[in-house]
RNA sequence: GCUCCGGUAGUAUAGUCCGGUCAAGUAUGCAGGCCUCUCGAGCCUGUGACCCGGGUUCGAAUCCCGGCCGGAGCACCA
């Protein structure tokens, strides 16, 4: 009792039963036709902490063994290690299935003989409903002398698509329809990616996973529960060639409020060009997340909290930015982004002023980015942004952030007139002037700020922000953290992450 | 339709296995206040939840039964 009060604090629970084996041994088994997304970020975090945390190791495996319904991506398996890497998920070990091709076969060849599978030659149609009134095909008790012929007729050629396949033998009478007598190996001739030609037979999911979680001596599966079933049949498998099955840990699907997760919508919208890319800001990718400037330790906080539990969990974007701000707030340079600009022309300043303000106004040792304002004739003109237009009014005082007090004389179209008031921060407050950001005329770097929405705002940044390296994370001050895309065509490139 | 899995505040999570310490904790969100030359951060206060109905029990978020709702699977996909 009191031991599981205190485990709790942070991090995840313990694994199960992990004195069964001689290593903690999880993997992450994706199919190689797409990047990975937020939904996947769960398994791959929790196995990964929990190899880490048993110092043991995690397991990359690609899954490329369906060349036609669902066709591995050249590109998607160097995009799969790259999104594992940023998570911080580097994988110790890694395996491709279309390279093992011949280890299942030599278990589908030892199930025949044993008895323990079956090539079965049934019109699909015609298998459906006997399994459904749990009666075996003609083919399921057949010697395994024929079933070795059938196989072999697989092989060659002498079957063609869709005419034979190998079944695992199961209860016939279990209760769910799903695990009787599964498939496990199908002809498909469709060229693969990485084989070519080369095989004509390929395993199913559930088989090569199953041999393959064996294999590699997988000690904890964490996947989705959408593979509950799956861990049924495969349980079967495990019974016929007299293995143990590792421990499973199902846990939730992970959706992301207002994006799309799904690999299949994703990729119609990216071949349709309704998106601008597989890291469109509104996909939910973890390329578009890190585009978007959303740090990998931010993704793996979320994941842990979420834990092992079979519930789904919709994450909002709050959720995400709440995570991420904590981790990009105390280490975000501060820079001024006029959005929208509009002309401030700005009289009867009384002498030059050299403004400095902070880097990090929780960091005064980062240094300070320092301006010189001139006015010729008491006159200086600067860019404000038209979002702060609303804050204006005749008048009434205002303050630019660092600099002085003004008085508002005009608002007018596109041209905000003002005349100079006083220096003293002080005064502005008890003036209960705004404060705004701004820019001296002259001194603004276009820049375009992609939006969560793949809408672009266009404005001025200070022009020291072209020396940032993209990827840098700054907070444009009163707008938002962004993240420095690309500063090399003359315009910053930003994309937002959130406020 | 059949099989399986879930259901704690807007969202996420702790607690559920081993009933009392839970008139339910935490984070985020929202509202208000303080602080601060950002609409960032920080601090304080407030807000708000055990799906429903029975049962067992001195006592149920926790155990049992029924219902409702949600999700997944029922592919020669992964």
């Amino acid at each position: 009792m009191e031991r599981r009060r205190e485990r709790r604090e942070k991090g995840l629970p313990p694994l199960p039963n992990v004195e069964r084996f001689p290593e903690v041994r999880t993997r992450f088994a994706p199919n190689p036709n797409a990047p990975l997304h937020l939904g996947q970020a769960r398994p791959i975090v929790l196995c990964k902490e929990y190899a880490r945390m048993y110092r043991g190791r995690f397991i990359l495996r690609y899954e490329d063994t369906s060349p036609d319904v669902k066709a591995p991506m050249a590109e998607a398996y160097n995009w799969i290690m790259e999104d594992l890497r940023w998570l911080d998920a580097e994988p110790d070990e890694v395996y491709i299935q279309s390279d093992r091709i011949e280890i299942y076969y030599k278990y589908a060849e030892r199930l025949l003989s044993q008895g323990s599978a079956y090539v079965c030659t049934c019109d699909p149609q015609r298998f459906r409903e006997l399994y459904f009134a749990k009666k075996p095909c003609p083919c399921r008790d057949l010697p395994p002398e024929t079933h070795l012929e059938r196989w072999g007729w697989m092989l060659d050629g002498t079957y063609g698509e869709g005419e034979a396949v190998v079944r695992i033998k199961t209860d016939l009478s279990h209760p769910n329809p799903a695990v009787r007598d599964w498939p496990a190996l199908r002809i498909k001739t469709t060229p693969h990616p990485r084989t070519g030609a080369k095989y004509r037979v390929w395993p199913l999911y559930n088989f090569s996973c199953a041999i393959d979680d064996h294999e590699m001596r997988i000690s904890h599966v964490i996947r989705g529960k959408e593979h509950l079933v799956n861990t049924t049949r495969q349980r079967y498998l495990y019974q016929h060639l007299g293995w143990e099955y590792p421990e499973v840990l199902s846990v939730g699907r992970v959706s992301l409020e207002g994006a799309i997760l799904s690999k299949s919508k994703i990729r119609a919208g990216v071949e349709s060009g309704l998106y601008t890319g597989w890291d469109d800001p509104r996909l939910g990718t973890l390329m578009a997340l890190r585009r978007r400037g959303i740090q990998p330790e931010a993704i793996r906080a979320l994941m842990i909290e979420l834990g092992t539990k079979p519930i789904n969990a919709t994450l909002t974007w709050g959720n995400i930015a709440a995570a991420n701000r904590r981790v990009v707030e105390p280490r975000a340079r501060r820079y001024f982004f006029v959005a929208n600009p509009i002309r401030l022309k700005v009289r009867g300043i009384p002498h030059e002023f050299d403004p400095r303000l902070p880097l990090h106004p929780d960091h005064p040792e980062w240094g300070t980015r320092d301006f010189k304002i001139t006015p010729i004739e008491g006159r200086f003109d600067f860019f404000i942004s038209g979002d702060d237009l609303r804050l204006l009014e005749a008048g009434r005082g205002l303050r630019l952030m660092g600099l002085f007090n003004l008085r508002v004389q005009r608002v007018g179209e596109g041209v905000v007139e003002a005349d100079y008031l006083s220096e003293p921060y002080s005064e502005a407050r008890s003036l209960g002037a705004p404060l705004i950001h701004w820019l001296p005329e002259g001194e603004g770097a276009p820049t375009r700020v992609v939006m969560p929405d793949a809408a672009t705002v266009e404005g001025l940044s200070e022009r020291r922000c072209m020396d940032l390296k993209p990827d840098t994370v700054i907070q444009f001050e009163r707008f938002g953290f962004v993240r420095v895309d690309d500063v090399s065509g003359g315009t910053l490139i930003a994309y937002f992450a959130h406020r």
